[in-house]
DNA sequence: GATGCTATTGAGTGTGCGACCAATAAGCAA
DNA sequence: TTGCTTATTGGTCGCACACTCAATAGCATC
């Protein structure tokens, strides 16, 4: 009896298969980073050989980018639904704060400075992280204009007023991989204190909101346990070399 | 005769050869990226065998750490200098402001998303993070508690100050590989908008402020230092002409 | 049950990396 | 000049990586 090994090939569709890698390699990439995205681990991950993932990406650069893309959407979308049935524009941007506090946001902020780092040599997932950047702009614009329309929000720019959030929550993301434990109250709140000033709102407007409980359960992710099968974050050493810059040389 | 290659030895003392090393690692840091710091890159650099790096740094990972330790150390230094001789808080403040403005900032952005993201997986290179993080927050509010002092800038906490500005600073440049054509006015003006904010200044405070000749050429740069104007009637005396403190805008 | 399409494998290529170590020679001191 | 210390070399090893391609076998169809 094969114990070990598998060595049964399971045959899927090209579309089931392709699927089934692209979600691993966004699962890899959130939580391991995306230098860890590469055609063995993915294919151990899937327990098939390495020439499949060459197969349904024949460059490996493109399954990187397309892991990033995958996993900022699906943030995203679970930060700041595009849909928001349950609650005021208020409500969703209180509920965007207090989740970018928690620690489940530090693997986000890990993957953007992962992502803005790597687009520093390629170019494909470059294009990637200036596309989802628009998107998240857009998403955040879209929740203020619709506040201003309510006349929950005042500004007269939602676009300038979104990025500017975003550049605050940027920068304190920019630290995930370091110590945060001494910062000033004043800093940790900085993302709020921006959005109430630029928003019209009074201090503490964004914090004292009581969310529906529709709001409080994270949407989109796994229920709030996944019992088995849950990855050992401790011995995820990362990329086993600094690899990477493959060819750093022609920058172009 | 050796046409090419460099056959002859020459043998230096082991301070001269390391310093050497170190800052070629430093530049390579921070034009290419810490990646690139190889044993291999850097002794090409120095048209040394690849070994004798290893000689000097048995651990490559301890070689990337101190080059990132220079090359930052070097860049604060640059942009505020511990020594402020030739002008007020205000001014090397604007000057701070008008350097990260600048193109020549984005080598220093890449460095540090560079070095965030990396010291997820290299704990001596995290620490050196962490070292050199705190080192600018020193370095600011160093800055800033002498301009309040002065009576140039009024803030309860100098250091919270310092932090939230760095932490704009930082959400500005952690698009250093991405497109930033198309940011509003007040976007590209967060980091100076925040300082006047946070250190009562009037809005344009931080703008407006004319340098004296010493402060325009780049520090340790052997510069063509301005000719003209180097008769600057408000010297280093006091703040240059920008009147007092005005009121915090609206946050109080 | 046989057939054919093709998803999947196995094997191999070449690159770059850190680490290791005995042999060598540079340059100082005697 | 000779000798000695040690900075420096040259070579090797093992590893991980992307990429290529002929051979294989799963499975839907007949």
């Amino acid at each position: 009896m094969p114990s070990s090994v598998q060595r049964k090939r399971i045959r899927k569709t090209p579309e089931a298969r392709r699927a089934e890698i692209v979600e691993t390699a966004a699962r890899v990439a959130l939580t391991e980073g995306l230098e860890c995205v590469t055609l063995r681990r993915i294919a151990e991950e899937l327990a098939v050989r390495p020439g499949l993932i060459s197969h349904y990406f024949p460059s490996a650069e493109d399954l990187v980018a397309e892991a990033f893309s995958v996993a900022a959407t699906g943030e995203l979308d679970a930060l700041l639904p595009a849909d928001r049935p349950h609650g005021s524009p208020t409500q969703y941007l209180a509920r965007y704060f207090a989740l970018s506090g928690g620690e489940a946001y530090d693997d986000i902020s890990r993957l953007w400075i992962n992502a803005r780092h790597l687009s520093r040599y390629r170019p494909v997932l470059r294009d990637r992280v200036a596309e989802q950047e628009l998107a998240s702009d857009d998403r955040l614009s879209d929740l203020i204009r619709e506040g201003v329309e309510r006349g929950e929000f005042r500004t007269d720019d939602p676009r300038a007023a979104a990025i500017q959030i975003l550049v605050v929550v940027d920068g304190l993301g920019a630290h995930a991989n370091t110590d945060r434990s001494d910062r000033p109250e004043a800093v940790t709140r900085m993302a709020v204190t921006t959005a109430e000033r630029e928003l019209g709102l009074r201090y503490g407007a964004l914090t004292e909101v009581r969310l529906p409980a529709e709001l409080v359960a994270p949407t989109g992710q796994a229920g709030p346990t996944d019992p088995a099968e849950s990855t050992d974050p401790a011995d995820s050493t990362g990329p086993a070399q600094l690899a990477e810059p493959t060819e750093p040389t022609n920058s172009a």
